[in-house]
DNA sequence: AGACTCAAACTACATGGATT
DNA sequence: AATCCATGTAGTTTGAGTCT
């Protein structure tokens, strides 16, 4: 974790011209054992502020309710402004820790200390030199890894015939991924190969804070629905929650070009409608397993969904999966 | 070694849809 | 209307493998 500190060290130097240490925290006994098992926390002063910076020991996108709870206990033990840092959030997770005021750093890209007057959302903006989420045919390229046995050995040859996207667009895929530092390509005679040599689930947690929802458009339908079920219905098929009273299904754009004419009728409410309809940006019966959707698509598709009992189904989901 | 071949990768531009 | 984004297409370059 002192790479992460190192970071933090710099990017305060460098924007904002602290030149601060952090040292350990010796922390009073009182937290309870998962926290301090889960996080690694730090001292440091900024103008005279005392600070404390808890840092999660995996590189993973906690989600915003569990985060909130974790710093509210670690706050009780801790005299001054507890600071959340990671080094990759994701966009989406970034706008609801502002939105609940919780102080957190991601060095390199953004700070965001309300306590001390400092929002650097817009240095962030300025210095967005790399992409902060991946095309949807790179996702699409994830998504498809962790739906396979293997995270290793995938060419564009092989993935023009499995996802149907062009050859350009497969080795823009590639170069994403390896400008995201997300798995190696190496080439075999001319060809790229693309390898993720961790497991899936380093590959899920790495690649989580660039990958966004797949869902374009949300609509009410009448009439004809199609096969593959998403949404709170998917959801209700692989956790404990209840589904809606009318089922959700996803949609590639292609697929409802053919549709919008000929089979249904778009409603602007809920009411007399016979589904709801995602229109998504990829196809989302490459990765369906049976008639519901793939459950990582799943989770980005509702991880905006402001709700504590949707986020821990989606968590639970998560866990089950046999990586 | 040099010439040839063929497919992959790249550059530049086109397109169609979404967003402002 | 203007702009942006994701993707496709045409044409060019590159380079590994093969033949002479």
């Amino acid at each position: 974790m002192n790479k992460t500190i190192a970071a933090v060290e710099r990017y305060l130097s460098e924007v904002l011209g602290v030149q601060s240490k952090a040292r350990p925290w010796k922390e009073t006994g009182n937290l309870p054992f998962f926290l301090t098992n889960y996080y690694e926390f730090y001292e440091i002063s900024l103008w005279e502020h005392p600070c404390l910076l808890m840092i999660p020991e995996e590189d993973v996108d906690v989600l915003p309710a569990a985060l909130k709870k974790h710093r509210d206990c670690v706050q009780s033990e801790w005299d001054g402004c507890c600071i959340y840092v990671q080094e990759a959030i994701s966009p989406h997770n970034r706008q609801r820790l502002i939105q609940h005021r919780v102080p957190f750093i991601a060095p390199g890209n953004q700070m965001y200390l309300p306590d001390l007057g400092i929002d650097l959302r817009e240095y962030f903006q300025q210095s967005k030199s790399s992409k902060e989420t991946l095309s949807p045919a790179t996702q699409a390229v994830v998504v498809y890894t962790l739906c396979h046995a293997t995270t290793e050995g995938y060419t564009a040859s092989t993935l023009i015939k499995e996802l149907g996207y062009s050859r350009m667009t497969l080795i823009r895929a590639f170069n994403e991924l390896e400008a995201a530092n997300i798995g190696v390509i190496d080439k075999r005679g001319r060809e790229r190969c693309w390898s993720f040599t961790g497991g899936k689930r380093e590959l899920w947690n790495q690649a989580l804070p660039l990958l966004s929802s797949p869902v374009k458009q949300r609509i009410w339908i009448k009439g004809k629905t199609p096969k593959i079920q998403a949404g709170f219905t998917a959801l209700g098929e692989r956790s404990m929650l209840n589904p809606p009273s009318i089922c959700t299904y996803a949609t590639s754009t292609e697929e409802w070009k053919t549709w919008k004419e000929a089979v249904v009728k778009t409603l602007p409410i809920s009411e007399g409608a016979t589904a709801e309809l995602e229109i998504w940006h990829y196809d989302p019966s490459l990765f369906a397993d049976g008639d519901i959707v793939d459950p990582y698509s799943l989770y980005l598709s509702l991880r905006d969904t402001e709700d504590e009992r949707t986020e821990i189904a989606l968590e639970e989901m998560i866990e089950k999966i046999e990586w």
